[in-house]
DNA sequence: ACGCAAATTGCATCCGGATGCAAAAAAACT
DNA sequence: AGTTTTTTTGCATCCGGATGCAATTTGCGT
């Protein structure tokens, strides 16, 4: 009944040879004669060995896991952030140790407990306090921050050009004849959120357009709906609703169409943020903003990899351009 | 600069003791006194020890992971699956191994992958073959499936009772005087399509109803929208659809709404699955089921546990009583 | 204070592979 | 064949804790 799997040991004895041998015949660069090789790969098929890769783990000082801290978003692109996750590790030999943590809270207790479990690296798209990054730092754990900053020397960050796709966006208001820009902002402030803050400021100086009015609203979709709800009739003065993501838009979509009547996008227009699967539905069709999370998820693992292999002396601070995705909402 | 993480060693020789004593203080069984205790922890405390879970995991045999092995389906409970997972395994001491795997395809590689990885147990939402079943009950790793089943002794099942909620369904269109029912089965089929179908149909006939009628479609929103675009106005001859999952019932709202010009639910009542959060929005509004999802992955976890344990010798056949969610689309 | 049982402590070994080192074997070169 | 060089191979040890066993200490009873 109790069929142990048979260790190295096993291999060895039925191979007739030595432990190394068959640890060899197992390493990629091990130095082992097709002769020995031939007799070590039968017998472990005949018992069905497989590495202990617990035992490798301790002996090589690598776990083969990769740390993966994410925030929870519901209704946002949390589905493809992780599908990208796993799709690239799948590539590599390395598995995926998760951890999930609320939006509004630090992964620092996450990042701890991967710390703990002995990830190779750790990926993280959380906030994080920079006592916790020192923390990787000193231990040599590589920490590549996703859509996140931390102002600590060793860490690296992969972005997406937040600010850049927000002048973008501007500029193309601005051809389209829109003036007045409406900025819903996530009262869940952070780093993302104001670069596209500024960017939408940035891109709407450079276009010649008022700045637009920034106003901040619950990080929802209820949010989004009371948010405007609170603005009336009032809100038919702007020409273009941005919101710093898609919830909140989809929500200020209701509230214009079902509650104040409004036509979109005649009235005013509407884009969102982060393509999630909703805006696409024939009920909304809106223009929203789309990153490039599988390149950055593969990136950001390379990043750790150099680091893993001390093949980085410098902190990398890399941005991917999102692609605005033009639907009815906003024709732009 | 290479500062190792101190071992139970280096513990030892600063409190004055043995190794055995510093392992013994940190296991909760262990005979220690507390004068040793004291010691051992202030010199942990000092160097900054944490027993190295790799070792522990050598040494135990057990490699305190869950292995999850999940199924992408980015509209529908996902991220609620996930975070169930999470939270119930946030309360035991174990972390969490993730596989994703492809709604259409088998869980077995994923399944062979957390094998190799030495997960302690594997939970798993995906179609497995039985030959993989068979396997992890040879190696004496526990399996707990959620919504699938397969026929092997030693394999646990837990899932939602999806036929007895869709009778219950059927009971309360009967008292609302609905007659005719359509149910979209998801063309991606599978036990949990087959019982929710079977369920609807065995409410029908205790309810006096006629046999509700069976359309597969696609199973995604554009497989619904366009279903019900092929029925055309002949879908107003049914009092109410019902869908298999979420995504096809939105789509089915869509396209009753925006392109045949019915309204919902005076001309037809939608029913949904799943309690995705589109659902909840306002322009959907949508009845759907909720499935206990937390409760579902705690259970699987603690019947891992006990048969990891030796606790069971009888194969689990759990089921969890889904709520029947009423909003506008139907309100029942 | 003495005897015996119970609790504590250290020693040695195990978990399963990886690897430096030196001995042995095979290959290459005079 | 004799010698040097290159590969193979096995031995021994390490990775970092856990634990059975025996030795030691402590506690309790009289």
């Amino acid at each position: 009944m109790n069929k142990l799997r048979p260790t190295s040991y096993d291999v060895a004895r039925l191979a007739g040879v030595s432990q190394s041998a068959v640890s060899r015949t197992f390493s990629p660069g091990g130095s082992a004669s097709s002769k020995v090789r031939d007799k070590v790969l039968a017998a472990a098929e005949e018992l069905g060995f497989r590495p202990n890769p617990i035992a490798q783990s301790l002996s090589l000082g690598r776990s083969k896991m990769v740390g993966l801290v994410i925030t929870q978003f519901t209704q946002k692109n949390f589905p493809v952030a992780l599908q990208s996750a796993v799709e690239v590790l799948g590539r590599t030999s390395e598995s995926l140790l998760l951890q999930i943590t609320n939006p509004e809270s630090m992964g620092d207790e996450a990042i701890a407990k991967m710390m703990a479990d002995r990830a190779d690296m750790i990926i993280s798209t959380t906030e994080i306090s920079p006592k916790t990054a020192q923390l990787c730092v000193d231990e040599n754990v590589p920490l590549v921050l996703i859509n996140r900053r931390v102002d600590v020397s060793g860490i690296d960050h992969v972005a997406s050009n937040h600010r850049g796709v927000m002048r973008k966006l501007a500029h193309r208001f601005a051809a389209k004849g829109a003036k007045r820009l409406l900025f819903l902002e996530a009262s869940h402030k952070g780093w993302v959120n104001d670069e596209r803050k500024t960017g939408l400021i940035e891109g709407c100086r450079e276009a010649g357009l008022p700045d637009p009015v920034i106003q901040m609203s619950k990080y929802s979709y209820l949010g989004g709906f009371e948010t405007v709800l609170e603005y009336g009739k009032t809100i038919g003065d702007f020409d273009a609703l941005v919101s710093a993501n898609d919830p909140m838009a989809l929500g200020a979509m209701d509230a214009l169409r079902l509650r104040l009547g409004l036509r979109i996008p005649s009235d005013i227009m509407v884009v969102g943020h982060d393509n999630s699967p909703i805006g696409r539905m024939f009920s909304y069709n809106m223009t929203t903003v789309e990153q490039q999370m599988e390149q950055i998820f593969s990136k950001a693992i390379e990043l750790g990899f150099e680091r893993l292999k001390n093949r980085k002396a410098d902190d990398t601070n890399l941005f991917f351009e999102s692609q605005i995705i033009s639907r009815s909402s906003a024709p732009l």
